[in-house]
DNA sequence: TTAACAATCATGATATATCAGAGATAAACC
DNA sequence: GGTTTATCTCTGATATATCATGATTGTTAA
């Protein structure tokens, strides 16, 4: 059994939402991660209307960087825009799941691949540990119905053992690329597969061993195997989402 | 020999530069273009500064445009900006084009999966003779100094060969990160190894022997073989390019 | 001659104001 | 009642103006 603390302890690297950057230094730097935040958060869901006047109102600025943020926001994929009509958190459709999702099996075996060769003991030792407490918080949740707050907190954790990875990559390019691909994808799965599949026994820890042995492409294989299950529950389920053109009379929170 | 014609009846899909898209609607989108692609064509090159006054009255636009232009493009690892003192195009370090490479690998090697797997005849057949006329082009490249703008024409035709093969893995967001990496280490390459590096013979024939053979395995390792090859160069004379911290004092042309 | 300093200039950042287009709404017409 | 149309409000797009700050340059004092 593991404790809240203990899962804190195991992950040290604050390379999540909390990044404090650079970016806060100006106005748009500010409502870039505010925004961003939220939309990771779950604050705001797949589809919610972004009015940039109610955003400059709510986060007191005026609608300038608000423009500038969410033009930021739109070529990383997480906002869409259409021309005098609105901006709203990305929709995506099934192909956009299937492109991500391949697009995470190249950069993430690559991470693979790289890890294996650059791994010490201790990264060794340190990747086991946290695959065996991910396999067990994930097995907590199959059983019960755990409530919405422990189910983020195991969605975190397992962000950041794959940020884990990819830092051991030791590319700071390619920990970039994936992160960013990550938040993608990180609020659609969430919010559509928002309880967890069943996984098979030992998932993590059956790739961190992989990772371990230290040949590239046994790391390669084992990682294109980790991205690509369960990729066809995910699809089923965006299938029942609809919001396709439905742009206006959506809730207007923001 | 190849006449310029026969290259261009080769090269039928218009994916680089002149693509109109939906971004042309906007004048920030057309800015956005136009600046993009005097980059890409290097009338605009590694270090120069671009103020966004001079570009807005170049550009018959007042600089708001021009500043979400710069934005975007500053995103997408284009230019790069300091608050208050000045924006330029890019001047990338070694960890910059080595984790260039690390992300090209790992798309390009998925494509090459993929196309290998999703190929017909026609491709096949289109693809060998691609790799062909590249090769005898990049061999008489090789052996006389031949003018810039040939050795531009040749370059752009080898990027058509990889975006070919992007294309053929028929996921339309692989296609994209591809193309947004190409065109990342597009200028870098170009104008740095301006003299083109003599090549294996068959480089590209080898290549797309092994995408043809539609074994995905084979097709991920030319892949990376072909993409690793001459990186050591490229490090080598990006050494002797300095450019590091001198921001201002450059040539102020836009 | 040189070092410190101050004025000036150019830059990006931001605010405010205005414009044009798309949806929604409701009145008017058949 | 159903359909059309006019208007009204919302949106993002753009222009202009102003601000704070870093860079440059000219001046002055040692």
């Amino acid at each position: 059994m593991i404790s809240k603390s203990e899962l804190r302890k195991t992950a040290r690297t604050p390379t999540r939402l909390d990044k404090v950057d650079k970016a806060g230094a100006s106005l748009s730097g500010r409502a870039y991660q505010q925004i961003r935040d939220e939309i990771l958060r779950g604050d705001l869901s797949i589809g919610d209307v972004l009015s940039r006047r109610r955003l400059a109102k709510r986060l007191n600025m005026s609608f300038l960087p608000i423009t500038e943020a969410l033009k930021v926001l739109e070529t990383e994929g997480l906002v869409e825009s259409r021309p005098r009509i609105g901006t709203r958190v990305r929709v995506p459709n099934e192909q956009d799941i299937r492109d991500s999702n391949v697009i995470r099996e190249a950069l993430e075996s690559q991470a693979a691949r790289l890890s294996a060769q650059n791994m010490t003991a201790e990264d060794k030792k340190q990747l086991r540990t946290s695959a065996r407490h991910l396999d067990q918080l994930q097995k907590m949740c199959a059983r019960e119905h755990a409530d919405s707050r422990f189910l983020f907190s195991v969605h975190t954790y397992h962000m950041e053992f794959h940020m884990r990875i990819a830092e051991l990559s030791r590319s700071p390019g390619l920990r970039r690329a994936i992160e960013k691909e990550q938040v993608l994808i990180f609020n659609w799965l969430y919010d559509i597969a928002a309880n967890q599949r069943t996984l098979p026994e030992g998932f993590h820890s059956t790739l961190a061993e992989a990772l371990c042995s230290g040949d590239p492409l046994v790391a390669d294989t084992a990682m294109r195997v980790h991205v690509q299950y369960g990729l066809d529950q995910v699809l089923e389920r965006l299938a029942n989402y609809d919001g396709g053109d439905a742009w206006r009379l959506k809730s207007t929170k923001s």
